[in-house]
DNA sequence: GAGATGCTTCGGTTACGATCGAAGTATGAA
DNA sequence: TTCATACTTCGATCGTAACCGAAGCATCTC
């Protein structure tokens, strides 16, 4: 017996393929019925009914019940960030389920990352906040500089209500479909969060994809503006780490 | 079929018992032969060189053969940022194997995680560097001052050298046994093989722990002073996060 | 060249965990 | 109160992956 964290148990419980898409479909960030998790996993409710206990009992899921409903969520932040963690380095790997049909490009652009905005917009934003000085970039930490709280205040973002929250305000997000970080965080939270309410953007049904109205778009590419080219803000991926 | 990065495949690579103890004994940093894994995961060679292979084909693992022998080492330093997130996760949900003895203090002590130091050792080492004015926190990430870049420089730290290269100079890594931080990252490296090349501390055969000579450990507490009681410079694990 | 050592491959065995049909429990609607 | 729905539990089945003995290959030593 050897001793220290137990890896295998959570490898174990993540390895599973019906679990790792229960675990996936969570990661939109929504709290989904076993009924709805049996379907993203694809198999009958007596399976899926013993893989959520399991889940559940090592602290990855949390549970809540509303009548005869059971509603299941990630556990809490952490969790999020190691199934973000493993995404990355899967994709890194090459370790990618593939379908292609109108939902992928729809998930490269914009989908949700358990509460924050990943794929080409969430970069994106991340990209131009830095270009503008809004968010300054130390090691591997981010930070929001004086210009940028204003800048987001500017847009409704209650930014000393978030610092005083014990949340980190920003976070960097490895995005596996584009390979660059996009910015979590309760900022992150909060950015998204202030799109739906604004109507610029909504959830799609049963996808992490999200979908921005013609003016929503409009309005964040005005708000998020990147110089055309080279420039960049972020060093390429693979350098960074 | 769902699409994204495929987590259940990564997930089940170190969900296996034998090949979390293959990974687990690389983090202690040094090139293992497949004999010396077969022991450390309690398995056969047959079964060991089929785990290798698995590890291998999956991106995890990268071999180096010398003759008739053949030295595993962990692929690179996401496998290990890889593995030290699903340890402190692990640990943060209670999952720990536990087997008290001798070795179990000195692993919370002083233990080396991959390529740099951790443990109550490592934890102090962060939190004096803080503390210091050495290193300063922003957000989650870590920048190492002009202070710091002195008085590490004064103990021979080439930290010029070391920022020439890609990898982050300083990151925080997750400290399971003491769930605060330790230092990671490019100097976190240097720092360790700094106390190897002055004899302040040497590896200990078969484990991860760290021995500390008398005459060293006089020395690292002396450089890395601490302030008795609160005014610790790092909140606690899990009002950070 | 023969023997030893490190490791891989082959083929067979077995245990275990995922699976689901059936039955049961809890909650809500008519 | 009865029926419907959401979900859990029980028990049986089956597939798969881990396991290892035996054989084989590559490298090193005498």
């Amino acid at each position: 017996m050897k001793e220290g964290p137990d890896i295998a148990q959570i490898g174990s419980l993540i390895g599973d393929p019906a679990r790792a898409n229960m675990l996936t479909a969570l990661m939109g960030g929504r709290a989904l019925t076993a009924t709805e998790l049996a379907a993203a996993a694809g198999v009958t409710l007596q399976t899926a009914s013993a893989h959520l206990a399991k889940l559940e009992a090592g602290g990855l899921l949390a549970q809540r019940k509303q009548g005869r409903h059971r509603y299941f969520t990630l556990a809490d932040d952490r969790v999020g960030k190691l199934l973000e963690g493993i995404m990355g380095f899967a994709a890194s790997r090459g370790h990618l389920r593939h379908r292609p049909g109108p939902k992928e490009p729809a998930l490269r652009k914009a989908r949700i990352c358990y509460d924050h905005l990943a794929g080409d917009y969430g970069v994106r934003m991340l990209d131009s906040l830095i270009e503008a000085g809004s968010i300054s970039v130390v090691g591997e930490g981010l930070s929001l500089t004086a210009h940028g709280e204003k800048q987001l205040g500017s847009i409704g973002i209650d930014v000393s209500g978030l610092r005083s929250n014990r949340r980190p305000l920003c976070r960097s997000c490895l995005d596996w479909s584009e390979r660059r970080a996009h910015l979590a965080g309760s900022l992150g939270k909060a950015l998204l969060s202030n799109f739906f309410e604004k109507g610029w953007a909504r959830r799609t049904e049963n996808s992490r994809s999200i979908f921005f109205t013609p003016e929503g778009e409009r309005r964040f590419l005005t708000l998020f503006p990147l110089e055309l080219g080279d420039g960049n803000p972020q060093l390429e991926l693979d350098e960074k780490l």
